[in-house]
DNA sequence: GTCTATAAGCAGATAGAC
DNA sequence: GTCTATCTGCTTATAGAC
C-alpha cells in the first residue's frame, strides 16, 4: 500500500493538506488542485474522501499496535521496553509527519473505522500501561501514580509531529536518546 | 466577557461541539440545534461563526499570558516557576476543558486574529524557554537540550484538557502534584 | 487517467415579521 | 429574542465523453 501509485500520491498530498488545515476544512477541490487535477478525477482512484482518510490512520494505528507488539513479547527490562517505544515514535513520526496530524485530530471523522481504530488505540494503552505497573512492582520505576506517568509520556510523543518539522538538524537517534532522558529521568539536577 | 449573557451561553455550548468535532465540522444550525433555537437566531447576539471562534481562543490565549507573567516576575527559583507552571495549566484546563480543545487545534482557523494569536503563543514559549535555560545555568535543572525538554512538558501540559475529563476523581491539587513529580523528576527509580 | 456537466444537498448569513 | 423564508455559493459525488 505504500507505493508510489497513484492512490498514494492522493492520500500523501491529502495528508499534507489535513494536517495543516484538518480534514473537515479540506475539499476534494483542494486536494485535486494540490494534485493539478480536477476534482472528480480523483475519484478513479479514491471511492470517497472517508476512503482517504480511512487509509492515512488504520495504516498508522496498526504500525504502532506491530511496533508495540514487538516491544510486549521481547525480553528486555521495563524501562527498555519504554526506550523502545519512544523510539518507536519517534521512527514513525519522522516517516509520516503529516499523517500523524490525522491520526491524533481527526480520528472522530471516521466512519465505518472508527471502531476498529478505537479497539487498536485502546489495546495500545493497556500494554504501554502494563509495562509501567510492571516496572513499578520490579522497582525499575519509581513509586507514583501510574495514570500521570502513561498519559504524560504518551501525550509528548503524540505531539512530536508537530515539533519534529521545526528540529530538522537533530538525527533520530539524538532525538530519542534526548527524549529518553527528560521523559524517564526528569529534568531536576 | 465571562458571564451568563446570552452570548457567553452560545460560546459555551459551541466549545463543546468544538471539541467533540473540529470548528470546520460544526455548524451554526449545530449550534444553534443544541441551544434548542433556530440558526438565524444566534445572529442577535454574535456577529459571524468566526467571532465565536475567536473568543474562545482569544480569552484562553490572554489567561495563559498574565498567568505566565505573574510567574516571570515572581522572585522565585526557576524550579519553583516550573511548578506554577503546571499548576497555571492545571487550573485553567480544569475551569477551559472544552475551550482547551479549540486553543489547541482550530487557532489556525483564526482570521483576523490569527497574528495577534502567534505572537502570544511565541511569547508564553520564549517565556518558558528562558525559565528551563535560566535553571541550567543555575544548576536547579540538569544539563541537557532546553528544546526537548520545553517541548515534552509543554506537550503533557497542552494535552491536559483530553485527559482531566476522564480523572475526575483526581483533585487539582493531587493532580498538580503528580505531575510535577513526574515531569521534573521523571519515572526512573 | 482526466475532463465537462451536473445533481442534490448543505454551508454561513441576511431581511423582515412577530 | 426568536421565527420563517430565502440568497448565494460551496460540498461530495456521479455520468459519460475523450
Amino acid at each position: 500500500m505504500k507505493q508510489g501509485t497513484r492512490k498514494q500520491q492522493i492520500v500523501n498530498v491529502a495528508a499534507r493538506l489535513f494536517k495543516e488545515r484538518g480534514y473537515s476544512a479540506v475539499t476534494m477541490r483542494d486536494i485535486a488542485t494540490a494534485m493539478g487535477i480536477k476534482a472528480s478525477s480523483l475519484y478513479n482512484h479514491i471511492s470517497s474522501k472517508q476512503d482517504i482518510l480511512t487509509n492515512i490512520i488504520i495504516f498508522l494505528a496498526e504500525e504502532f499496535t506491530n511496533g508495540m507488539e514487538a516491544i510486549r513479547v521481547s525480553n528486555i527490562s521495563n524501562i527498555e521496553k519504554l526506550n523502545q517505544i519512544i523510539e518507536l515514535h519517534v521512527n514513525i513520526t519522522i516517516q509520516n509527519t503529516f499523517e500523524m496530524a490525522s491520526l491524533n485530530n481527526d480520528w472522530m471523522h471516521l466512519e465505518e473505522r472508527l471502531e476498529y481504530y478505537l479497539k487498536l488505540r485502546d489495546d495500545y494503552e493497556d500494554n504501554f500501561r502494563e509495562i509501567i505497573v510492571e516496572g513499578m512492582s520490579n522497582n525499575e520505576i519509581v513509586n507514583g501514580n501510574p495514570e500521570v506517568m502513561l498519559f504524560s509520556i504518551l501525550s509528548t510523543l503524540r505531539s512530536l509531529y508537530l515539533w519534529i518539522p521545526k528540529k530538522e538538524d537533530l538525527k533520530p537517534e539524538e532525538l530519542s536518546k534526548n527524549l529518553i532522558n527528560v521523559l524517564i529521568n526528569g529534568v531536576k539536577a
